[in-house]
DNA sequence: GAATCGTGGGG
DNA sequence: TCCCCAAGATT
């Protein structure tokens, strides 16, 4: 973490006084925000900023409503059963986030009353708020000099300056550049207002340069080459990871449910039955993998049919791909150790995240499961 | 410092 | 189809 003093405009430069004017104008309606003048509620501030940390406007906004509903302030939040929570962030990815943000709030409870702090660096130090959401709160929620730099502000100011060293090297050069245009005050306007400017007009592809209030000044403009900036380090792309999954429907509509491991990828979340999910990756063994089914005396395991083609998926670090099995059992089949049978009528509420839908997806889009079993999760729309 | 951690939309 | 990447944090 960098904890530095940065030096700030004394008074605000006509740089930064002509962003705030064009955010006056043209700054986006968003659930979140408050008209101007109104103090916004620190827990809104803080449930948004969570929820948009790598993820776009358009995918949070259902997910934001949705918790205010249930939980329409921290302490309501702090006293909810974790598995709520990721039910309800179920599709958002990241769920390392949920899990702090269920955290957080426990912590804004226990350590502060249940008020959350103002200082950037109080904020800091709770559970899911690093450098930018530290900052980003402070500056929006309480009006605080801080400087928050996500993409679109690193984006802006890479451009401005025309910053050559690539990221993320250069993020302590971009951190000082903003900072010292950071006003004293309306600093959280200043900082949503670089947001919006990014979003709107300095984006990453086909910038609307003409559009834009600092096109003048900006120096990457002045080169002609704006979308060359920011640099950026190349990324290594992960191997490809292949693995089976196992679709179990009992006949009287139920799916053969297991949750995952508390942390690591997709921790505390959902899914059906899957083997180990590696770069070596063996189908007949992977076949052999299959939970064992069966129902009662007649202990005839039940069969497992290869669904064909594959569910292919994109996680950040790797690419999956998956065989799917599916399997039809007698209403009377036990769950294994560790698994459930969960109602497919209350699918969708279930902690399952996207890949998974997915392999459950493709097992419906199969349709040949031959029973009623089928026709049931055929009429679902809650898959896709 | 480098890896890990999701998902969906846009060009 | 492919590639990029979005209001990043944690270990």
């Amino acid at each position: 973490m960098r904890q530095r003093s940065e030096r700030r405009a004394a008074i605000s430069c006509p740089q930064t006084t002509a962003l705030l004017a064009w955010y006056d104008r043209h700054h986006r309606r968003l659930p979140w925000r408050v008209v101007p003048g109104e103090h916004p509620d620190p827990y809104r501030v803080w449930l948004s900023e969570i929820m948009l940390q790598q993820t776009t406007v358009k995918a949070v906004a259902p997910y934001y409503a949705r918790f205010l509903t249930h939980w329409g302030d921290v302490r309501a939040l702090a006293a909810a059963a974790l598995d709520e929570v990721l039910k309800s962030w179920a599709g958002l990815g990241y769920y390392a986030r949920a899990r702090n943000l269920h955290a957080c709030a426990r912590a804004v409870v226990e350590r502060h009353g249940g008020e959350f702090p103002n200082s950037e660096a109080e904020l800091r130090a709770l559970p899911g708020i690093g450098a930018y959401t530290a900052a980003a709160i402070a500056a929006i929620a309480f009006d605080a000099p801080a400087t928050p730099v996500d993409g679109n502000i690193e984006r802006v100011i890479a451009r401005l300056y025309a910053v050559d060293l690539p990221l993320p090297d250069a993020k302590r050069e971009i951190h000082r550049l903003a900072s010292a245009l950071t006003p004293r005050r309306r600093a959280g306007d200043f900082a949503q207002a670089m947001m919006d400017l990014g979003a709107t007009i300095c984006t990453p592809r086909k910038p609307a340069c003409a559009l834009c209030p600092w096109h003048k000044g900006c120096a990457a403009h002045a080169r002609g080459d704006v979308e060359a900036f920011p640099r950026r380090m190349p990324k290594r792309e992960g191997a490809l990871r292949r693995g089976a999954a196992f679709v179990a429907l009992r006949t009287d509509g139920c799916l053969l449910l297991r949750a995952r491991p508390a942390k690591g990828l997709l921790g505390g979340m959902t899914e059906v039955p899957t083997t180990e999910w590696l770069e070596e990756f063996d189908e007949r063994k992977a076949r052999a993998g299959a939970p064992h089914l069966s129902a009662g005396q007649s202990n005839r395991r039940v069969a497992w049919r290869r669904i064909p083609g594959t569910v292919r998926h994109v996680f950040t670090h790797f690419p999956l791909e998956l065989s799917i099995y599916a399997a039809v059992c007698p209403a009377r089949t036990s769950a294994p150790d560790g698994m459930r049978w969960a109602a497919l009528d209350h699918i969708a509420g279930e902690a399952l995240p996207s890949v998974m839908r997915k392999v459950i997806a493709k097992v419906v889009a199969d349709g040949r499961t031959g029973d009623r079993t089928t026709a049931k999760i055929q009429n679902r729309k809650d898959l896709r």
